[in-house]
RNA sequence: GCGCUCUUAGCUCAGCUGGAUAGAGCAUCGGUUUUCUAAACCGAGGGUCGGUGGUUCGAGUCCACCAGAGCGCACCA
């Protein structure tokens, strides 16, 4: 139940009524009216831009429309206690007691749809994202992406929509072939006492390699690890599944499940390359050619060839992009086309994928694939989360990867936990970079948004405990005809907020808005709670040890928002703390 | 050189797809605990929304140009 929407629509009829009875001329287009939150220096609830919208048609002024339109409004509505005209022509409404009772029923015995967008389209999404390279473990770097594509999950499939959940398996090409001879050579060190070649740069040389060494040696007594090429795609196999394991347990950690894996080497063994190549090459979008050299680049060292391309200049890219190495075995984006078309024929509504800053080039041959794949705009959307940079002490902190001194998501996890790395992750736009702050993440204090929004739910589950009231069971209250104050509309006019909320977090793919908004709520209410030091009235338990139903309803609706909201972030909200 | 993203208070950032007097937190200064959880609250100071033009009833938000920061620009994934 969306408020601003309801009265959208309620304006709306009513100026078609109006126009109708040809009191009103409005304007072809409707869709710049709108009804919204009102400052809150206004003392009004909702405010609607009707009348400015349809001046400039009727040749009036903003508050002329105004004042005419606000004697029908009023009229037609016996929620409406104040309804006045504020400068440039806004129209201020504010509701009286019994359109607030109405909607604490509402909200409280909906409460597990309340903020479910109902007027979206159920939809089929799938949506990718992490897909590191299986090469070992996740680091930092992987977690922001991780958190956004999950929690963008979440509110999908809040408002009711079909998610899967997949990650991409990058388990061909160099990348993998170098690793795969890294874990190789860790167990030749380990068998043969070899010493590892730590000053090549091709491999790999973190210490995980090791115990992957060490599980690949002790479950396959069988295997004669003495020439690598004899062996090499069978350890490749077994390489991938030992960092799968590790992925899949970092991703665990963090709260998340994917549905499914896809294996890259799968796409090419099937051939499905081949195929979606040969289909593009009926439609001349692959060709042989020539890439040039970017200025930037010095032209004596630029080697030209002729090689496969894929005609993405077609749909807006800079160049044409390379199908095949001069092996003439595929490139990474080659079996991503495959990828992509394999995604589109299963059938989903929409495609997410979310990228890292690094990846944010890649975006427009994508989505041009698709485009060409699908003859359809706008069926894959591609979410970049920018970087994250790591501060410990108050100092930048790098990572190298060729050190091998990275910090893993284990090490965050055990360190910061899951539910603080979440909600910080979560607590910006994924298009600013982000500070990640050890020392502060760490602390249980204000500087912490988390464990102010979940002191918030701890402080009215305690009022629960003392009235010895179960939080977790629904509230039935036979009559809704009570009388909030001001400071307690406050607080259910950002209640109202919520659907909206949702909805903007939904449409944008923006999941930041929820920890934000979480936060104001929690602050409105810290701030109400406070009241009671003053004024014992405004405290939730009298000195009889009991709870009137007025506020126990409305706790009981902040509490299930903040639980709501909370589960969409994936959190907890501990009753104690 | 090209592309993408960003620029809002001393610092870190919100700003609901164009609305009213631009908001938080931190930091600074000053207050509130015989109390349902002080992990909280209240108050004060702090702004040319990077710059210049444009679009319109109305711009932090949209467009153009300029400046600065980050990321990317092979047959690496």
């Amino acid at each position: 139940m969306n408020i601003f929407d309801l009265y959208l629509d309620k304006i709306i009829s009513l100026v078609k009524t109006l126009s109708k009875d040809d009191l009103i001329k409005l304007p072809d287009n409707l869709d710049g009216i709108n009804v919204d939150i009102p400052p809150s220096n206004f003392n009004c609830d909702i405010s609607t831009n009707v009348s400015m919208v349809l001046s400039k048609i009727n040749k009036k002024s903003p508050i002329d429309i105004a004042d005419q339109l606000i004697k029908v409004i009023k009229s037609n509505d016996s929620d409406i206690e104040r309804i006045s005209v504020a400068k440039p022509g806004f129209i201020n409404i504010k509701f009286n007691s019994k359109y607030w009772n109405n909607f604490i029923k509402e909200v409280n015995s909906n409460y597990k749809n309340f903020g479910v967008n109902s007027k979206e389209k159920k939809q089929k999404y799938l949506i990718e994202f992490v897909s590191a390279n299986p090469t070992g473990p996740l680091h930092v770097g992987h977690c922001r992406g991780a958190i956004l594509g999950d929690v963008i999950s979440n509110i999908l499939i809040f408002n009711k929509h079909n998610v899967s959940k997949e990650y991409y398996v990058n388990d061909y090409g160099n990348q993998i072939i170098n690793f795969t001879k890294s874990v190789f050579l860790r167990i030749r060190e380990k068998l043969n006492n070899e010493k590892f070649p730590t000053e090549n740069t091709d491999l790999y040389p973190g210490d995980y390699l090791i115990d992957i060494a060490n599980n690949i040696i002790q479950n396959n007594k069988k295997i004669n690890f003495e020439n690598f090429d004899a062996i090499s795609k069978d350890l490749t196999i077994l390489a991938v599944a030992e960092s799968l394991k590790l992925i899949k347990k970092n991703l665990q950690s963090l709260g998340i499940v994917h549905d499914k894996f896809i294996s890259e080497t799968q796409l090419v063994k099937n051939n499905e390359v081949e195929k979606v190549i040969d289909y593009l090459k009926k439609k001349k979008l692959v060709y042989e050619g020539k890439i040039q050299a970017p200025k930037k680049e010095d032209e004596t060292k630029w080697i030209e060839r002729k090689q496969l391309l894929f005609k993405s200049t077609n749909y807006g890219d800079d160049k044409d992009r390379a199908l095949q190495k001069n092996d003439m075995s595929w490139t990474y984006f080659a079996s991503d086309v495959a990828y992509h078309n394999n995604k589109l024929n299963r059938n989903f509504d929409k495609l997410i994928n979310i990228l890292g800053a690094d990846h944010a080039g890649y975006i427009k041959r994508i989505t041009s694939v698709v485009e060409a794949l699908s003859n359809k705009k706008n069926k894959i959307i591609c979410k970049v989360s920018q970087l994250v940079k790591l501060v410990k002490d108050g100092k930048p902190f790098k990572m190298s990867k060729r050190k091998g001194d990275y910090i893993t998501v284990e090490d965050l996890i055990t360190e910061v936990g899951k539910d603080a790395t979440r909600f910080i992750m979560l607590n910006r736009s994924s298009d600013v970079e982000l500070d990640f702050d050890f020392t502060k993440v760490k602390e249980k204090s204000k500087d912490n948004p988390l464990y102010y929004v979940q002191y918030c739910y701890a402080r009215i589950s305690s009022v629960f405990r003392h009235v010895e009231l179960d939080i977790n069971k629904d509230l039935n209250v036979k009559k809704y005809n009570f009388k909030y104050s001001d400071a307690e509309i406050k607080i259910l006019k950002k209640i109202s907020e919520w659907p909206k909320c949702i909805e903007v977090a939904s449409l944008r793919l923006e999941p930041h808005r929820i920890p934000i908004y979480l936060y104001e709520l929690s602050s409105e209410f810290h701030s109400y709670w406070n009241l009671g030091k003053d004024d014992e009235s405004k405290r939730f338990i009298n000195d009889k040890r009991k709870i009137s139903d007025d506020k126990l309803v409305f706790l009981k609706i902040i509490s299930n928002v903040i639980k709501s909201g909370m589960n969409i972030v994936g959190v907890d909200t501990p009753e104690k703390m």
